[in-house]
DNA sequence: AGGCAATCTAATG
DNA sequence: CATTAGATTGCCT
């Protein structure tokens, strides 16, 4: 279901490693983020397009990703659009952007339990993979915290490209739950 | 330490 | 429509 409004779409500039992120916003609020153009996570065709990067829509989701990045905010606290997810994409998602905050983790088994999407049977186990495929194809980056959702034996997957795990590494060390490497750019972590 | 089966969705022919 | 390939996991040798 395509939002009916008008949407505008402009970029972010960040300190990640995978550089800006390109947003997208409804009358409803943030429909789509993604770290490149190209990324796997396209956004659809057939929207009613405005490129307007003066917007005062993207003047604020850029004012908040810019305190996040900076360590002054721990939650972007921006409304979502969620119109391009459904179903079970929709749940999962939901259930994570509910339940996991800044500087905390969950494992994909974990959050396949913790929604209740999947049988008792299928939770303990091959769920996981699902949940991983989901959070692959999340419309919002950062705003919904896929990054938060790791493997139960190490750091987990993060979309493609070479700096894509990176980026969830510097994420993560940003909220606290990774030690900062050495040549950590960041602020201070919490 | 490495192989295997189980689960769902979207992309492909 | 059939097949495939995933951001996984726990159990089995």
């Amino acid at each position: 279901m395509p939002p009916s409004a008008p949407v505008v779409r402009f970029s972010v500039d960040t300190p990640l490693p995978s550089g800006r992120i390109r947003v997208a916003a409804s009358e409803n609020g943030v429909l789509w983020a993604a770290f490149h153009e190209d990324d796997t996570v396209l956004l659809p065709e057939g929207l009613d397009l405005a490129d307007i990067s003066a917007d005062r829509r993207a003047a604020m989701v850029a004012e908040r990703y810019a305190d996040y990045f900076a360590g002054r905010r721990r939650g972007l606290e921006l409304p979502i659009d969620w119109s391009l997810t459904s179903g079970l994409q929709r749940r999962v998602l939901q259930c994570l952007y509910g339940t996991v905050g800044y500087g905390e983790t969950v494992t994909y088994g974990e959050l396949a339990e913790r929604c209740g999407a999947f049988d008792a049977e299928a939770a303990r186990g091959p769920a996981a993979r699902i949940v991983g495929t989901l959070m692959g194809t999340t419309p919002i980056a950062i705003l919904i915290p896929a990054h938060r959702v790791v493997a139960a034996d190490g750091l987990g997957g993060f979309g493609a490209g070479p700096d894509a795990l990176p980026t969830k590494r510097w994420l993560l060390t940003l909220e606290g739950s990774l030690a900062p490497t050495l040549d950590w750019d960041g602020p201070d972590p919490a």
